[in-house]
DNA sequence: GTAACTAGTAACTAAAAAGTGCCTAATTTT
DNA sequence: AAAATTAGGCACTTTTTAGTTACTAGTTAC
């Protein structure tokens, strides 16, 4: 493995389970911190908010605030995290046949 | 998010950085632990030997002992494990394309 | 006779990740 | 007037993960 190798330049990118999930939660259209919090069983908000600024740092994501009260805030896909969805979907389709199997 | 969804079950095996780049490196052919250990920067002996029973655990990978002095292991792909390729290949593309750009 | 080779393991320590509880703001609902 | 609502931030503690060093075995090469 070098520097350069892709496979690891793009776990890099994705390296937590909790980001896993809040890709595969944002690919279905944008989603408030809340409906994430509620869908992603066993995230915590810190946990959660920490692993949504560094996708946003990271490009993958786009955070738009709604200036309301109580605040809205929503999270959606940006062009480069939409680049993953063959990613999500090929282990989305594995997870699929494995839990067939077992 | 529930229990059954695939793409939490997917990622409950391939989980760790190390694990990843694991897999990568065996889905080119059968490696021993030195040649691993050197092709994976970084990786300590631990953490490799580590990975490597998980993943044996889990069936992903086959491990097999040629009764020698000095040892010698080989870890191969199960089945299970080499199913995972198009999941190793959609991030080695994406990577790919990812490291273009930059 | 000792150093090198391989594939680890065990014990201990350091560092990173994650959990917990408490706090805020402006408006609506009770 | 108090409570709920939303999206977190902050400080502190616990848990998990990973690094470090030293050690093993049987044979060959020096």
């Amino acid at each position: 493995m070098q520097t350069h190798c892709p496979v690891h330049t793009t776990i890099n990118l994705i390296d937590s389970k909790w980001k896993i999930l809040i890709l595969r939660d944002i690919l279905q259209g944008p989603q408030r911190f809340g409906v994430l919090k509620r869908s992603i069983t066993g995230v915590s908000s810190k946990m959660l908010s920490q692993s949504l600024r560094e996708m946003e740092k990271d490009g993958l994501i786009n955070r738009t605030v709604f200036s309301e009260m109580p605040p809205h805030v929503e999270y959606s896909l940006s062009e480069l995290g939409n680049s993953m969805r063959p990613i999500i979907m090929a282990m989305e389709s594995w997870g699929l046949q494995y839990l067939d199997k077992v």
